[in-house]
DNA sequence: CCATAGTGCAACCCTTCGATTGCAGTATGG
DNA sequence: CCATACTGCAATCGAAGGGTTGCACTATGG
């Protein structure tokens, strides 16, 4: 995403996307879903009991920021999780919150200081 | 949130709200904000250029996800990042990332061969 | 050739939610 | 006691977005 550390990766373009696609209960589903067995957007619709459509706009979603992948056979279009686009993103939550906590050693002490009555 | 490993954590209960938090930029905006200096509502909105009563909503909904903390200071009420409960959010995601590296070994040889033209 | 099952686009409703403004309450400091 | 600077609640506006239905298109398979 930026390649730096820290929290501004949360700022970073691409940030918005990918965390408004995570938000949506219903596209956490179908990546749990797709986890367990790749499919077509009709398959996916009759297990989670939502509209074909409704789901294709999902996957068209989650197509985007590289959360899952797709393929065609013949008319259908398979759709899977995309690990590796998965794990880039737990990475940078790793370092966004590794540089935090650096920060915030600092900034505990910081804020103590400032707790203090005589300012 | 869950205990267990896997991706049903991302439909735990609380995981809708966390991701929610998550989802918003401004949020974003407030926690690096907060990560480079805690504060209260009045100082944040100066800085983010937004309204003293956005930024109340936005940290009472940080707060109630657990990734801001907030105490009294006179009459301020001063608000941090909890570094605890971002470390507890990184970690999650790295169990589900993992678990669904798993799954997928299997699962990308089930998805080549449902994609043999022999089919 | 026709029935079937998948796709993709578009229009629409309705709920959610971010942001604003306004006002009342509370505590600090002169 | 009064001015100041916070806080907290409420009402409102407008945009975004999730879900639905409907229709046209394509390709497989009898």
């Amino acid at each position: 995403m930026t390649g730096r550390a820290g929290p501004d990766g949360l700022l970073a373009e691409g940030a918005d996307d990918l965390f408004a696609a995570l938000a949506d209960r219903t596209r956490r589903r179908i990546l749990v879903r797709l986890a367990e067995q790749p499919d077509d957007a009709g398959a996916v619709a009759r297990d989670l009991d939502v509209s074909r459509q409704a789901i294709a706009k999902h996957l068209r979603i989650l197509e985007d920021v590289g959360l899952v992948g797709a393929a065609r056979q013949k008319q259908r279009r398979v759709h899977a999780v995309e690990p590796a686009r998965l794990r880039e993103i737990s990475d940078l939550l790793g370092l966004v919150s590794r540089g935090w906590d650096r920060r915030l050693l600092q900034i505990k002490d910081l804020a103590e200081s400032r707790d203090d009555p005589s300012a």
